[in-house]
DNA sequence: TGTACCATGTAATTGGTTACATGATTAC
DNA sequence: GTAATCATGTAACCAATTACATGGTACA
């Protein structure tokens, strides 16, 4: 099975959806660590539903167009639950600002350190949206991890990886733009 | 340009380069943050030198196979330059774990405990691995980033990232363990 | 009148992995 | 002998992005 039809039935394992809505959700929270475009995903659901791990009825509205909205099976569950403690395929992370950063002896250290500056904002843009996000789960449940449901505790759980992503990677460009700067004054 | 070309480049602007070395480059340093098997990296050396931005000369060993060496052409130089200083595509982070994590619900907490150890180790394993290289590099280069030639300090630089995001997935690993270990007991 | 949102799909292309293919040398 | 390393390529397949395609409603 593909990676894809796992992060749809994670979304569906907790609430029926549209395709329209999935590709909602993965553009945020979910999106946040795997993501798909809308034409990614109308065809991974016909194949999960040829598969039987989910089903499908649709759903007339009023002043807009009608909606499939999909559910996952029994069998659907099972494979998740299978999938969820199975190690990960090992896939190596590609980060194209890293491999910039091992060939910026190459360039201006002042446009370089523009560059660092500018990713290093963006990151921490992302932070202070985690962030908000993490303040509205612990208002909203038991305020510790151990008092929350379990499905929350989860949410929860890939929220902390992303703030520690994103607080990290952005402290990291600051550093980086701290030595460029230095080699272009002194 | 295919990323994979300037990651390419990237490497042959430090040094000349068969396929076969470059394949073992993209393995181990480069290879964490940027990775190709050989057949995709044969024919994209084929492709930069149509493009004119390497170009190779067949060097004859003995008792091995004679082998190209390819070498970056001052086209290739600019074009890696120009580059480095553009801001990298947002392309959408995958992790797989993450994921996993955000599913995690679905299992027994302990076969889930056991998964999130696991991989927190392996983590852990890499860390090590990158420190120990980090130590190397600052015996060799002056001690301190500032004092470095400017490509080391881009080599030390990449380093450093790959050592703040190993340590703290690690540190995350560990969390969701821990967490998952007191739905057990507690 | 134009833009954004709702809603769903297909087609073409690119990027990447796995498998197929060959052949010599060195070390155990 | 047999596995590992050196060395280079092609072919088939899968995954993902971009582009093509349609059409109604709400709102400014």
């Amino acid at each position: 099975m593909r990676t894809l039809g796992y992060a749809v039935l994670s979304l569906l394992s907790r609430e029926d959806l549209s395709g329209y809505d999935l590709k909602r959700w993965m553009e945020r929270p979910l999106g946040y660590f795997w993501s798909a475009k809308h034409s990614q995903i109308y065809p991974e659901l016909a194949r999960l539903e040829d598969e039987g791990f989910v089903t499908h009825r649709v759903v007339e509205q009023q002043g807009k167009p009608d909606k499939k909205v999909f559910a996952i099976t029994a069998e659907g569950r099972e494979a998740l639950k299978a999938w969820v403690t199975e190690p990960p395929v090992g896939r190596a992370p590609r980060d194209e600002l890293i491999l910039k950063a091992y060939s910026m002896w190459l360039a201006e250290p002042g446009a370089a350190a523009v560059l660092f500056e500018e990713q290093g904002r963006l990151h921490e843009e992302q932070l202070r949206h985690y962030k908000a996000t993490e303040a509205w789960m612990e208002e909203n449940w038991g305020g510790s991890p151990e008092k929350m449901d379990f499905d929350d505790f989860a949410s929860y759980a890939a929220l902390r990886r992303g703030i520690g992503y994103e607080r990290d990677y952005a402290e990291w460009c600051r550093w980086v733009a701290a030595g460029l700067k230095e080699r272009l004054s002194g």
